[in-house]
DNA sequence: TTTAGCCCTGAATCAACCC
DNA sequence: AGGGTTGATTCAGGGCTAA
């Protein structure tokens, strides 16, 4: 993008007529006026780094009188919290814009700068969905002894409102961690050795973030084909992970050196096979079976006898695929959920039946006429 | 305290003249009114557990149809984030008139509520020291499949100011992590078990903390005698593990049956002996032990060579407990220091020497002079 | 035979969370 | 409205074994 076209950009308000994404692009100058020049409601995701704000004094050396190589660039000071307040809702309320109703927004910080991001977040009118921390395997100890190590930075998940809508891939997330539930804790080492970008020996950048944190916020919250946006693009970590499991990317970064970087690895990344992709599909996927179509595949004869797995009640099937207990009939969810006067009551798992003399969940029974089915 | 007491208590300014403070009782009613009868710089930790403004909806269900026993209570309702924001702004510059210049304050709280607290203190002028997070190893699920499992709530950490001093029990924290830095991230499970404290049948608070983690947090952050306030006193969790620290401990609660349940549990508290609190102290404690002292004891020889781990120098030592390296000569760590041109050196750590047949850092001598001083 | 103790199992519970 | 969606821990109770 030309010098004329940014002034442009950022004079104009936005305008929300159809215009071609950048995907695929590292746009260069300030962040803000870069997303003002992106249509409103053009985005899936937002993965935002900002500066941290690190409040750092002087120099730091190890206790052995190593010096310590820490964040003293000159984009992450800023005057006063103040300051950094201003900055972080200007480029919240470029980000909130931009994202598509359904969207999603990340950011990562520490201490030092999320409590600001989290409130102002929020007071933008964006709803927290979850705060992620990053355990870091191998934090940098504090040399000084004056306080706990530092072992973990925090992202924050937030949809675009309280009643918004967002994708979350439960199943992707729950397969990732050995089928259990995928917790809030990440435990995710520091970026370091063949990953960390160096130039001339020295690393290209300060808190270039490990791939992995990218590949679990991208396969968590987005579909392949979405659009991510990061603001903060840095050496692109977001971008070779988003080119890797098939999402479209766009970067904002000031800084050329920066970009060059991030451009010369992303060249290099390869996209994951369709086949490889698909297998992190949701449950959601899978055909559904009405109740039914069992009765009339002959799995289960009108008349069998049903029951909950403490036999609390029972229920009888009849040939249309409905069920009756007493005085209710209907769908094996709807006399489910009449029965126990619960708020709803997933038939399938709920109900079970004899079936070559062990007691199975109907669950079992749809799990066979599936594959059935299949061949 | 009388409705007329807190009134006068309310309407009139903190006034500094010494008042006698309430230590091992539970100030009744409204904790911000209830602080204001407390002397200026009067405390030397405030921990507090306020409502987290969860904001929830519906009723909650398992997969399995059955109820989950949600926090309801009115105390836990806010209007908007802007009530809370007064609240929060309210009690915490409360706590800041009471603390002590060097003392601290802790809050916990959720990714619901953390945010605003932690931006809030911030511009009130406290100093943000860590922020630590509660890793669960048990928590509640997501029932709902719609989010990453909860699985940790936050602690923030803050002294009175950015050039306030503060208490860390540095080596308390390293022994009890086994001999390493205490991380950022802390292993404990939730309040259950034995530990719950029950009213026929029911749990008597519905977020009744772990014990394990106000030991942790009074271990490290306060002194054998301090004085610690709770502003949300509940059921008196950190009053319990206070007492038995031999801590001194202020409460504030509303609710009369709370109030009720904490001093009957804090009257069956035994604090432990002084011998079990004196183990915990800091090597600050420890007598300094000068290195000529070894020299004079006979552990180190006159003569004896010195060297670094990596032997990139080495220094002799005289008898005077000085040591020499080529031109360099004076106290190990000044020799240490000028030879690495560092800003400082450790000497008892930088230099080693051959100590039966290992290499051992001088810091092993002083530890075996001090067991044989001991004895 | 009695009984203390261990193992196994099922139920309950923990700062809440739909499309 | 159908159809998704739960993990670690404690504790009580039944059955078994060994002293």
């Amino acid at each position: 993008m030309g010098t004329l076209t940014k002034i442009r950009a950022a004079a104009a308000p936005a305008v929300d007529e159809p215009r071609e994404l950048p995907l695929g692009r590292i746009l260069p100058g300030d962040c803000v006026a870069a997303m003002r020049s992106l249509p409103t409601a053009s985005v899936d995701l937002v993965f935002a780094d900002p500066p941290y704000n690190l409040q750092l004094g002087g120099d730091l050396n190890r206790p052995d009188g190593s010096h310590v190589d820490a964040v003293t660039d000159h984009w992450d000071q800023f005057a006063s919290f103040a300051a950094y307040d201003k900055f972080t809702r200007e480029w919240l309320a470029e980000a909130r814009r931009v994202l598509k109703p359904d969207g999603a927004l990340w950011v990562i910080g520490s201490y030092h700068n999320i409590y600001r991001v989290g409130a102002i977040l929020q007071d933008l009118g964006f709803w927290l969905l979850n705060d992620i921390v990053w355990r870091k395997t191998n934090p940098m100890p504090n040399f000084r002894g004056t306080r706990f190590t530092n072992a973990h930075e925090t992202l924050l998940w937030a949809s675009t409102g309280e009643k918004a809508r967002y994708h979350f891939n439960y199943r992707a997330m729950k397969t990732l961690n050995d089928e259990l539930q995928m917790r809030s804790d990440w435990v995710i080492p520091v970026c370091g050795g063949q990953e960390r970008l160096k130039e001339n020996g020295h690393k290209a950048h300060p808190t270039q973030k490990p791939e992995a944190l990218l590949y679990r916020v991208l396969l968590a919250t987005t579909e392949k084909g979405d659009v991510v946006l990061d603001p903060f693009f840095g050496t692109g970590t977001t971008g070779a992970v988003a080119k890797r499991l098939g999402r479209q990317w766009i970067g904002c970064e000031r800084e050329e050196g920066y970009r060059k970087v991030a451009l010369k690895r992303i060249e290099k990344e390869l996209p994951l096979d369709e086949s490889a992709l698909e297998t992190m599909q949701s449950r959601k996927g899978q055909p559904r079976v009405a109740f039914g179509a069992l009765v009339e595949a002959g799995l289960l004869a009108p008349g069998a006898e049903l029951f909950d797995r403490q036999r609390r009640w029972t229920a009888s099937v009849r040939a249309d695929g409905s069920i009756i207990s007493g005085a209710e009939t209907g769908s094996i969810h709807h006399v489910g959920k009449t029965l126990q006067g619960a708020p709803s009551c997933n038939g399938w798992t709920f109900w079970h039946l004899e079936h070559e003399g062990e007691v199975k969940p109907l669950d079992a029974l749809r799990q066979l006429y599936l594959l059935a089915v299949e061949d």
